[in-house]
DNA sequence: TTACAATAATTGTATATACATTTATTGTCG
DNA sequence: CGACAATAAATGTATATACAATTATTGTAA
């Protein structure tokens, strides 16, 4: 862990430079915490966020792409992740009849059950961790990071 | 790669969760540009960040601990990072004669040499990522996330 | 001064991630 | 139909990161 926590973050060539480094530190930040949380139940950031969507889908099956392409990193890993939820039976998976390349993925009762079980965590510790922002300054926060990515 | 870039997020139980997954995608949208361009020049992010605070202390040696301070990723990694940038020449460690349990790490000409050439490329990546964003907005979202981590 | 705690860095190891390649299946066009 | 491109997923491998344990040195208190 870093010695400091958060150190103060200035002499900047320019508005841009700072606000890249306060959103890597930032997500950083973030992750780390969700992480260390998570950890403790023996699931990772990445694996709760693939049942997150999952469970968002309500049953409906999902292939790897569709959460490949919701993940915050990038492929290959997917493979291996669903296949380490799997093991603890937290979703299934099969082939697509209709197309036999494709998967077919839904989340278990089990992996509900740890949903219900987590959620309430994180969302405390999410909504402590937003404590110095207002509702409206956190959607102003989300105006500005989708504006950045709007291509 | 992910297939797609630039999934619209929705659906989320409150702004704080929108805020979250915004900032974790958008820190590692960012990252993933300035990785992708420092790749070419066989430099990771992490060490081009090493690199701009060496040349940020004009001369005066830092030790291991500054460093990670300053990183955006954890601490054990700052060991074999700066003994990669010192195979390339890039920076000088000696032990700290004052302390020995520290090292005293400083850019060489090599580094610098180094940061003239890729700075260029990375300002205008990074002005071009933030295309989208005023001088004004860019500092918004800086004072937005310094609130959110502030302690 | 000696024993022990604290500090700075290093090392070992497990896991995570990135990237390239491969396999299996399907789509398409001559 | 058959060759070949395109797609979806899996696999191999190198690198990156997290965490714990270790080494070396210094600080401190009995």
């Amino acid at each position: 862990m870093n010695s400091q926590k958060n150190i103060k973050l200035k002499n900047f060539p320019s508005p841009i430079h700072k606000a890249e480094l306060n959103i890597l530190f930032t997500g950083n930040w973030l992750f780390e915490k969700v992480t260390a949380l998570l950890k403790l139940y023996g699931i990772s950031e990445q694996q709760y966020h693939v049942l997150k969507i999952l469970k968002g889908k309500k049953g409906i099956p999902v292939n790897l792409q569709y959460l490949n392409d919701r993940m915050i990193y990038k492929m290959s890993n997917t493979t291996r992740l669903v296949e380490k939820l799997r093991l603890g039976e937290y979703l299934e998976r099969s082939t697509c009849e209709h197309n036999r390349r494709m998967v077919e993925i839904t989340i278990t009762d089990e992996g509900l059950e740890l949903l219900e079980f987590l959620d309430p965590l994180v969302d405390s510790q999410l909504k402590s961790s937003f404590d110095n922002l207002t509702r409206n300054e956190a959607e102003m926060l989300s105006s500005l990071l989708e504006k950045l990515r709007d291509d």
